[in-house]
DNA sequence: CGGATTTGACCTGCGC
DNA sequence: GCGCAGGTCAAATCCG
């Protein structure tokens, strides 16, 4: 498959993580998101790559702290979009990619929206921007704050563990996620986040800022409703 | 009963 | 051109 491919993958320049170390507990989507600790902001590009590299399968990917957060995939405007792992939230060791479909990801496949793959010459194909990170995790499904449909399990190659999909159930939503364990150490979950949520977590509210050089908006705050916070 | 999941079939692109 | 592999669809099934 493309996202996960062997080929160099292209980093989203100025591209600011923002995380929010929510901890969790459970893997069910929908579930309680627990406690929230606002404006953790740890820019990728700060992340400690100086470990070794994990036999993640993207050519490119940044090392992050071994603490409780996945990066913010990407903002639109002020819907500020942040992921929140849950269930594995004490991976002890997670690293991440960000790149953008339809830029030398292996196979150069990106989905169109009635399947397939599309490669259009002469065009610039829509970005679709992608994070890909590797968790070490013993459940596969994590609660990041979204709500996710399955629609498809695929047996990729060259690895014993299938691969599962995931599309965003809220309406109107494109975002997907791929979700698989690593064949070199299935201890550890690789998850693929394609696109862009333009909503906000249906689990929490999120404060938005813009970065003053970068213009981009990353997560400055999040507030958990009260049925969730306390935990 | 409604929504989510499962799973086989189908579609498309790529490499040979 | 053909086969392979990845990604998606959709009917069937499961579950709360």
């Amino acid at each position: 498959m493309a996202a996960v491919g062997s080929r160099p993958l292209h980093y989203s320049s100025n591209y600011m993580a923002h995380y929010n170390p929510l901890h969790g507990q459970g893997s069910g989507s929908g579930s309680d998101s627990g406690s929230a600790s606002a404006n953790c902001s740890v820019p990728l590009g700060d992340a400690d790559q100086s470990n070794q590299p994990p036999p993640f399968d993207l050519s490119e990917y940044i090392m992050m702290e071994p603490t409780n957060f996945i990066p913010t995939p990407l903002v639109h405007g002020t819907s500020v979009n942040a992921s929140l792992v849950q269930g594995s939230m004490n991976a002890p060791r997670m690293e991440s990619a960000v790149f953008q479909a339809g830029q030398s990801s292996a196979g150069t496949n990106v989905p169109t929206s009635s399947g397939g793959t599309s490669t259009v010459a002469g065009f610039e194909r829509p970005r679709t921007e992608r994070i890909a990170f590797r968790m070490q995790s013993e459940v596969e499904i994590v609660d990041d704050g979204f709500k996710w449909r399955k629609y498809g399990k695929k047996a990729v190659k060259n690895s014993p563990n299938p691969r599962n999909y995931y599309r965003c159930s809220t309406e109107g939503c494109s975002v997907k996620k791929r979700v698989e364990r690593d064949k070199d150490d299935p201890s550890y979950v690789i998850t693929t986040y394609e696109g862009v949520h333009n909503h906000v977590s249906p689990s929490m509210v999120y404060y938005a800022s813009q970065d003053t050089e970068s213009g981009r908006y990353y997560v400055a705050g999040v507030h958990m409703p009260p049925s969730s916070q306390g935990n």
